[in-house]
RNA sequence: GGGCUCGUAGCUCAGUUGGUUAGAGCGCUACGUUGACAUCGUAGAGGUCACAGAUUCAAGUUCUGUCGGGCCCACCA
């Protein structure tokens, strides 16, 4: 069994290979785990990333963290899925392939008609597809491939349109007018969130419709005052508030306009004239006023960015020319009264840079404020607001709960129908006036499909069910099947930066799905900014290929890297020295393994890792203890989510403790095989969730069994604590060899050293073998409870011990040293005494701590009255 | 305009309910190292915890304000 351990640990090696025996074994399947029925499960749902693109640096964070908590979970008994996938990213990807095919041919989508631009996107998805699940598994991720889903595949389309239907049938989702985001060059909607703002210098325009109107009006765009229903004016203005709720007939440029004057308090009254035109078809809060105030609505602008019919010689004109006709016509007619420099920010379409045209156009959405029978009564926001103060869901860390909270409390209506071709299809027939929604196609004739797709996060939007098997799992209000063993799952691990998008979504589509929270827990990392602390995006060029990464390091040194020294919520910048120096302590634990599986002999292999070995010296019982303190904290650190912390505390356990100081210890006392192999076992196991490869490496070389779904170890209560003991012993060989590199005393030249103590004698005598052998080159050793001084040696205090060096002595220096020494000790005994000559501490501070303080001004007097003595011998 | 967040060693960042002389990694300096490990070891230098005030026996930690980074949302007539 036992393979031998290679000097030093090389992850391409192995990696590859561990992967596949973890594949290959079954276990990312929950269904394989041995558990018992009765077993709590745990679940993740994958984010499933964009397959526009390869995974960045960011998705292996994100891959880390929910590994690490998959595979500390697995291992301490839960039912454990982690359920891989990816998102078509509906727009995005298209306009991606879009771009692509127009760089390399020229072409538009135009061009190529629906059927074969679809056909290019899909040849293109399989490609990256492909590249995305290849990362994914070089990071370690223990996903159940066997539930792999995709947003657009067969069983997620039949949940969609599922979806959609009993939405479109409570009435949740309706068809209705809104103002959008129209793009003229890609004749789409888009999304708030892909439109994009250009500074941009404009003029600010002062003029009255006509000469009799009462108040002149500012505006950037003069043409869309076409289309003015009203001015509106703040409720506190004094100089209008006479004339709300005049109407006026004006003659406008030679076109007719029927204005109101209405009152709204977004109104600045400072903003130019105070005054502002309302248009309703081409502004969004023209629009919210315009239903607040029951205006009609008049269209100028076509989608293709021309004037309306019906405007005179302005009709038919580009939005530009019809402006510049307008000014012109102001000018002539004396109503322009100003013509200001504004620097203001022009909406923009992310994709082409077209400027957006807002439009009034039939989109379909989905209320979020019908109240529903099927939740009591409540509507989805107030659903999904509950869940975040009843705290049903919580956030981590938890400042995001208000974040959301926020957002939620402001969220109007969903616009989720998108005039691009690659997405989910809507399930909606028209005929003339008549609507039909279902399945599959109305029978009879003249029915046409609704041409549009769905937004992306309809169908993110239901990643934790529509992966488990809804609607089939789903009967008459009964979980059966993966659902029911799965849902609700318990955390959603994310970054913060979608919290809005995509989480709030999952929460309503959950609520209204199940009538349930889609998961308990929401952990959101923070962005990986790139080495100089700038965001990482394709379009500057910075980003990292993790692969890259992994090549030169391993993924268990980029995984810690990531996992180290950041905390939820917060950027953390990528960096290439970080992950070299957990590619080192990396090594550094393989080496260890190493030291101690050749120094223990095969037959100790066995030796169970979930039963506290008998110790023989102070140094068994403390480094046993300490063990034991390390499997407690990092169990609760772990359920506390404080990843980088429990890493910390199994870094300096492994190198400061173990190797540093245990392992040399064992090189001089034995019969330690039991305990070493007991320390490493569960050492590997505390590991395996951040390193999963180098420990199931090390594992495999003397275990049989997979370490990935070995036991997580119980910490016990009744270990004695040795850790004073210890200290002092440890604190004598430090000053030991700190003394001897300050005299300069050759390594080869012995020493003697007499060590007086009045308490602790017994246990420096235990440990007089320690003493000597560890890198202390002392010769003989004499431990005395009290005694005479020593003559011409060197003095080191160490607490209530004194350590008399018996060999070489340079009496000035070490006369300089002891000084230094005095006077710092002069200070701190000062301090202390000021501050326990406050009465208000002595007492108001808790007696713990009085005492404490008393104890540390004891320690610092007897210190400094012992140097004091020597100086004055020497 | 509304909200959030950060400011700790040269750099990158930890620091849970306030409580010993504030930590780590990298970098730097000096020394060392053929037997687990140079992907190493030992030691050292380096901090007014952005600034000002408040609360407290006690503040890096709580509160207020200021300055300086970053982010989100809304608006931009």
């Amino acid at each position: 069994m036992k393979k031998e351990l290679e000097k030093a640990y090389n992850p391409g090696e192995n990696e590859d290979k561990i992967y596949q025996k973890w594949e290959k074994s079954g276990y990312f399947n929950p269904d394989n785990l041995n558990l018992p029925a009765d077993a709590k499960s745990y679940t993740i749902v994958l984010p499933p990333p964009n397959i526009t693109a390869k995974l960045h640096i960011g998705h292996s964070c994100m891959l880390a963290i929910e590994d690490l908590l998959i595979r500390y979970h697995r291992m301490a008994g839960y039912r454990t899925l982690w359920l891989p996938g990816t998102d078509h990213a509906a727009i995005a990807t298209q306009m991606a392939v879009e771009k692509k095919i127009f760089t390399e041919t020229g072409k538009t989508r135009h061009d190529l008609g629906r059927e074969k631009l679809l056909e290019e996107i899909w040849n293109f998805l399989y490609s990256t597809q492909a590249a995305i699940l290849h990362q994914t598994r070089k990071m370690g991720s223990s996903l159940d491939w066997s539930r792999e889903a995709f947003t657009l595949d067969k069983e997620r389309q039949r949940a969609v349109n599922r979806m959609f239907i009993d939405m479109y049938r409570e009435g949740v989702i309706y068809r209705g007018e809104r103002i959008v985001n129209w793009c003229p060059h890609c004749h789409s909607t888009l999304a708030d969130d892909e439109v994009e703002y250009k500074e941009q210098h404009g003029k600010l325009y002062t003029f009255k419709y006509s000469p009799e109107f009462p108040m002149a009006i500012s505006t950037t765009r003069p043409e869309t005052k076409l289309g003015d229903t009203a001015v509106a004016v703040n409720p506190k203005d004094k100089r209008y508030q006479k004339y709300i709720g005049q109407e006026y007939q004006v003659n406008f440029c030679g076109q007719p306009l029927n204005i109101k004057i209405i009152a709204d308090r977004k109104v600045e009254s400072d903003f130019g004239t105070g005054a502002l035109g309302v248009t309703p078809a081409h502004s969004m809060v023209d629009w919210q006023m315009a239903e607040a105030n029951n205006l009609s609505i008049v269209k100028v602008i076509n989608e293709d960015g021309l004037i309306h019919q019906g405007f005179g010689k302005y009709s038919g004109l580009t939005a530009e020319a019809a402006r510049q006709l307008i000014i012109e016509e102001l000018k002539k007619q004396g109503l322009m009264e100003k013509e200001e420099d504004l620097v203001n920010n022009l909406s923009i379409c992310y994709r082409c840079d077209t400027p957006i045209e807002p439009l009034p156009s039939k989109q379909w959405f989905v209320s979020v404020d019908k109240k529903l029978a099927r939740l009591g009564g409540q509507s989805l926001k107030e659903k999904a607001l509950e869940a975040a103060q009843t705290r049903e869901i919580t956030f981590i860390p938890e400042r995001f709960n208000k974040r959301y909270q926020n957002w939620m409390e402001n969220l109007h209506d969903w616009c989720i129908s998108r005039q691009i071709w690659f997405g989910h299809e809507i399930p909606v027939w028209y005929r003339g006036e008549e609507i039909y929604c279902g399945e599959t196609a109305p029978t009879g004739d003249g029915w046409i499909k609704d041409d549009n797709t769905l937004d992306t996060w309809f169908s993110s939007g239901m990643w934790t069910f529509s992966t488990l098997g809804w609607p089939d799992n789903y009967q008459n209000g009964v979980k059966t099947g993966d659902l029911k063993k799965f849902h609700p799952t318990q955390v959603l691990e994310t970054g913060y930066d979608i919290l809005t998008l995509w989480v709030s979504r999952m929460i309503m589509m959950s609520f209204f799905a199940l009538d349930e929270v889609p998961f308990s827990q929401v952990y959101l990392h923070g962005t990986i900014l790139d080495e100089k602390g700038k965001k990482m995006s394709k379009s500057k060029g910075n980003g990292v290929d993790p692969l890259d990464a992994i090549t030169e390091y391993g993924a268990d040194a980029l995984r810690l890297s990531l996992l180290m020294g950041s905390t939820p919520g917060n950027d953390t910048r990528y960096s290439t020295e970080k992950i070299e120096a957990k590619r080192n302590f990396i090594n550094k634990l393989w080496n260890i393994a190493r030291f101690i599986l050749n120094s223990t002999e095969e037959k100790y292999f066995s030796t169970p890792a979930d039963q506290v070995p008998a110790a023989q010296t102070l140094f068994d019982q403390w480094i046993l203890g300490e063990m034991n303190n390390l499997i407690k904290s990092v169990t609760v650190r772990l359920e506390n989510f404080e990843f980088s912390l429990a890493a910390e505390e199994l870094d300096e356990f492994t190198w400061n403790k173990l190797a540093d100081w245990y392992l040399e210890v064992a090189k001089v006392e034995k019969n330690k095989e039991e305990i070493l192999i007991y320390l490493l076992k569960n050492l590997l196991i505390l590991w395996h969730p951040f390193i999963p490869f180098v420990t199931e490496a090390i594992w495999e070389s003397f275990n049989d069994s997979l370490l990935m779904i070995t036991a997580w170890p119980q910490a016990t209560d009744n270990l004695e604590d040795r850790k004073m003991e210890v200290d002092l012993v440890k604190n004598i060989i430090i000053a030991i060899r700190n003394a001897r590199s300050e005299h300069k005393i050759e390594p080869a030249k012995k020493l003697t050293a007499v060590i007086y103590g009045h308490k602790l004698t017994k246990v420096l005598n235990d440990q007089a073998e320690i003493i000597k052998n560890l890198r202390t080159g002392i010769e003989s050793l004499e431990i005395k409870e009290s005694g005479e001084d020593v003559e011409k040696a060197i003095i080191v205090p160490v607490g209530e011990i004194t350590i008399y060096l018996i060999g070489l002595i340079d009496e000035v220096k070490e006369k300089e040293r002891l000084l230094k020494e005095q006077a710092n000790l002069e200070k701190l005994i000062d301090r202390q005494i000021q501050k326990l000559n406050n009465s208000d501490f002595v007492s108001r501070a808790p007696e713990k701590i009085v005492t404490a303080e008393k104890e540390k001004l004891n320690n610092y007097q007897q210190e400094l009255a012992k140097i004091t003595n020597i100086i004055t011998s020497l």
